[in-house]
DNA sequence: GTCTATAAAAAGATAGAC
DNA sequence: GTCTATCTTTTTATAGAC
């Protein structure tokens, strides 16, 4: 029974999640998000408070896990370069699982962490920033990176391209996370000009 | 008065401009434009038919004035690396006239384009990517660029990279749109990693 | 866990006076 | 060009029956 209802649960956050995602949070309704899941709106109180409960428990489920994915990443691999692939590669995977809790995430988090409720989202933001920079800084200072890009620079190029990436990458594609990471280090570390 | 009629529209275009870009197009009522620009909401009705004549007159203005940019940028540079650190400067640039414009155009697209009204959203957003695409292949074709990337994918790569900086580019900070545009120029053609 | 019914607030838009 | 006043619709949320 609590399996069931736990089940229920998790069934009426995708659903919701997928909406959000696709629409945004804004001009998601509440009835939209009923019908979708084949009930009416007064019914969806029974499970969340309000719509807002809704978006918090998709993202605190998501930003838990890119954490966590994050901190293994680190602790597994101290070398620079290796940490920067991994990073780029488990975030990419990310969208397998996360797609649409990622798109959420980039697109209503400047607007929701306006509000006290939502005041976390800055929090994680800047642990998950310091991850990066602490790989292209020890890459930097160990000479793996190159020493005339600023590294805070950097860190934006990186994560707005890996990010960005959720509002055209398909997870049923023919080109599968793995392979477009391995296409964005490429890019990133090479370069596109040919002929070296 | 012609004329003061052009700038009292061109000012409160300005002001729901600014209010679409920093909340959203969803969240921003109309009476908080009409508060920003110290009238009453009713009285907007007077300079424009809906909320939506609004945002389409100012992704409209945005529009053109970029196509004739990109334009400008092909006839003038035949070289593929030449009109490639162009597109990207000019885009650069662009931010700092037309910010709020770019950052509404990369969060409401998608979503307003689903209405007839905006179709001509995706019209635009082929050509814009037929330039980018033109110059990739050509550079590519010509041995500039490197032969073993996707060009569809360098492509999303760039642009996502480029617009989505619009989110923390400040047209009154210390880097200006030219030196961010060279540094996104020698990551994107020279990759981050150091000595070769 | 879902439905019926409805409250309460918010938002887009309009008509006519000044 | 703006204000007063108001309409209409939409939306979030609640209370209690089944």
């Amino acid at each position: 029974m609590g399996v069931v209802k736990q089940d229920r649960r998790a069934e009426l956050l995708a659903i919701a999640g997928r909406l959000f995602a696709e629409r945004g949070f804004a001009t998601t309704t509440v009835r939209e998000i009923a019908d979708a899941a084949g009930i009416l709106s007064g019914s969806l109180y029974h499970h969340f408070d309000s719509k807002e409960s809704i978006v918090d428990e998709i993202l605190r489920g998501f930003l838990d896990r890119l954490r966590a994915s994050y901190e293994r990443v680190l602790a597994e691999r101290p070398e620079p370069r290796a940490a920067l692939t991994a990073l780029v590669t488990v975030s990419f995977e990310s969208m397998d699982t996360d797609g649409d809790a990622i798109a959420i995430f980039q697109n209503e988090a400047a607007y929701l962490s306006q509000f006290e409720r939502f005041g976390y989202l800055e929090e994680v933001t800047a642990e998950l920033q310091a991850c990066w920079l602490g790989v292209l800084e020890r890459g930097q200072a160990a000479g793996v990176f190159r020493a005339d890009l600023r590294v805070p620079l950097v860190y934006r190029f990186i994560r707005d391209t890996v990010w960005v990436a959720v509002r055209w990458y398909d997870p049923k594609g023919t080109l599968g996370a793995e392979e477009i990471a391995a296409q964005y280090l490429t890019i990133l570390c090479q370069g596109i000009v040919a002929l070296r």
